[in-house]
DNA sequence: TTGTTTTAAATGTATATACAAATATATACA
DNA sequence: TGTATATATTTGTATATACATTTAAAACAA
């Protein structure tokens, strides 16, 4: 009977496992070569493979003479750097403050279901928030939750904690999308960035993905002349 | 006395550089681990180290039973999948049609000479070029080559080949920078895109390397209405 | 000619082994 | 107490070997 599966790719699997659901943390260290072959009834050199693969995409670290660790933040997005807005500012050395404008469960028309993966109608836990940077508005953050994916968002203050670095600490995040576009704001959005209506924004929608599991829908609104994305690869 | 450089890191240096050489160009074979372990003298499994590395690299594929080939795009961009706009076009089954309205050596300002790693008045092939969908302007390209780079760029009609075919085919490309603004066109730009100046339009700044080598730079503009850049990985 | 079987080639997986190199800890010594 | 020194642990590199699996080509049969 042909093995149906690699046993290298069963203790990847088993350390891919243990690493989203938080079994192992960031920078924690996970068992030696030795001790994974040994558990399960391979040969070191087996163990090698799978963390090897694991060290190639990112999730571990390893350091001769001291062990295997995993790795701190995930190089997931060499696409998009826009990451923590809270973070990206003060490594600017800037001032982040927010403002939490909306934070309530609303029925999802037809293309936020979509997006969001349900049907319209449905349930969704809905967030408005302006991020400033020094005072300045920068970002305006639209977002989605599925109810099942967060029960407590609505109890979030999101005052020393943004909403994705909420979701990321609930769901390590594994994969993705952006779309990106050049707008002009609506009344609202304008009036919230503090900006004319005649400017031109760059709309970042962002959709994140746990082990292939949607884990929400955000809408980002910068205004032209005080944002830009840029990614190096 | 200590070995400089491990021997599976030799084999995999090679391989890169007959692969940015083009000695193997894309879709080709490259030699079999048995080949690549008697030319350099180590176990077969030390030449599966080095090919497996490039693998998980995208630089390389393999298929069992036939051989390991060099990989068709080199994955190298899941950051902003622009690549090439005549491509994506074609794509989406749509006509790609393309005006030349520039190209010619100019001295180049401040700050293109500071994108392009020159000095400023120094010498620059320049190219200006609106790409249509359906007959319809969807991007506005201008790039600057350093003239060492191509030293034929002037000599191109760019019908059938764009700037971005033409030069990655000169240099296979290593890495690249984007960065995104939203922005209104001025009237040259309004008038080439067939836009309103009110209209927000997408800019890009893209700069590609090869092998640490800057290869050219690039200003792509989109009609907001018109483009958007989506990522997913 | 057409279809089937065999064979060779190439990668895929797995083991057992060996020694090197880096690190932290324990130990011995001044 | 502080400083070398030895030791154990862990990863890094490398080999030789074995058999499995996939693919294409060659040989064969109808």
């Amino acid at each position: 009977m042909p093995r149906v599966q690699p046993r290298y790719k069963a203790i990847r699997s088993y350390l891919e496992e243990a690493i989203r659901n938080r079994e192992f943390v960031a920078d924690q260290q996970i068992p030696t070569e030795m001790a994974l072959a040994e558990r399960f009834g391979v040969s070191r050199m087996t163990a090698n493979k799978a963390i090897a693969e694991l060290v190639a995409e990112g999730y571990l670290v390893r350091h001769q003479g001291l062990g295997t660790f995993v790795a701190e933040v995930r190089a997931e997005s060499p696409l998009l750097e826009i990451r923590n807005i809270a973070d990206e500012i003060r490594d600017r050395r800037h001032v982040h403050s927010s403002e939490l404008h909306r934070l309530e469960a609303v029925a999802v028309d037809a293309p936020t279901a979509l997006r969001l993966g349900v049907r319209e109608g449905q349930q969704a836990f809905h967030s408005l928030i302006v991020h400033r940077e020094n005072g300045i508005p920068i970002q305006l953050e639209e977002r989605f939750v599925r109810p099942e994916i967060a029960p407590d968002y609505l109890q979030q203050r999101f005052e020393d904690k943004t909403p994705s670095q909420y979701l990321s600490e609930l769901y390590p995040l594994s994969e993705m999308e952006h779309i990106v576009e050049a707008i002009l704001p609506d009344t609202e959005t304008s009036k919230l960035l503090e900006i004319d209506t005649t400017e031109p924004c760059l709309r970042v929608d962002r959709r994140t993905w746990s082990d292939q599991k949607l884990v929400s829908c955000a809408r980002l609104i910068h205004p032209g002349s005080r944002y830009r994305l840029s990614s190096r690869g």
